[in-house]
DNA sequence: CTGAGTGCAAACAGTTTGCATTACT
DNA sequence: AGTAATGCAAACTGTTTGCACTCAG
């Protein structure tokens, strides 16, 4: 179904990158990982998988991928950095943040995104991206609570 | 009309906190800075006035107001922790943030917070506190470019 | 006098960078 | 051979913490 990893691949290479075995390490858990995953949680999947690749190379992949708008940066509160493949389709989520266990759920809108798009035109930025962050507590926490 | 530091003194001394000079001086740059402020920004604005307040007191200020409600985080994608005052009223607004140049600019939009509003009721998590950023390029960037 | 709060400096986490080495083309 | 890319380790930035000191109640 997900056909990133290759997509990724035929990007860099149209863009005059080589796609090295850690680069196509960092595409791959990124596809394996999917919703919004640190450096580290690359670092440490790509180590469990016997692929030990270096912190810098992986900062450096995410980096490239990110100006080739590849993946994108995603925040949810955390000083740390989140990023998610981009599907060349345009298909997009936001996220649902649990304030008490950090846990994210993703979700989509179609509603939403009309009127940020509407909102978007609206002001004199030219906007091309957005993030929707929900805060609040999940089912389990609010269980446990 | 901002009546905010007041509003904040209150709380924190219907908490059982002190309001010491520190935790005061933090309270009324927020309120001069405003709108989307570093901890950085902070210790300058404060050292320029000449009421230098170590850095450590700044942070712990911050996560004291911020456990208050008294503050909200704000993210726009860098990995600097952002605060804001939020007012007694509820009202609040969101960011664009300029690419390019990294200046933010706030807007609110009555529809978006509905459509929000509606969202959360619908969702499984208890929705307690929502951000939305609009990013892109800024008009003066735009311009420049 | 007691404890809340401070400031400094050291510790820390995540990320970036310099540089010698490796490996495509 | 020449250059893109890697890995290590050191550097850096923003934030947190330990601890001795201060100051208000």
């Amino acid at each position: 179904m997900s056909d990133w990893p290759q997509h990724a691949h035929q990007a860099l290479e149209g863009g005059g990158y080589r796609v090295s075995a850690p680069r196509a390490a960092v595409v791959s858990a990124l596809d394996e990982l999917g919703c919004s995953v640190t450096a580290q949680e690359i670092s440490e999947c790509l180590r469990e998988r016997g692929e030990g690749v270096g912190v810098a190379s992986i900062y450096r992949a995410l980096q490239l991928l990110d100006d080739m708008r590849l993946v994108r940066r995603v925040d949810v509160g955390e000083p740390v950095a989140r990023y998610e493949p981009v599907y060349p389709n345009g298909e997009h989520h936001h996220h649902l943040v649990c304030d008490r266990c950090g846990q994210t759920k993703a979700f989509e809108d179609p509603e939403l995104e009309r009127v940020i798009e509407r909102l978007a035109g609206r002001v004199e930025y030219s906007v091309g991206a957005h993030d929707v962050t929900l805060r609040g507590t999940c089912p389990s926490c609010r269980d446990s609570a």
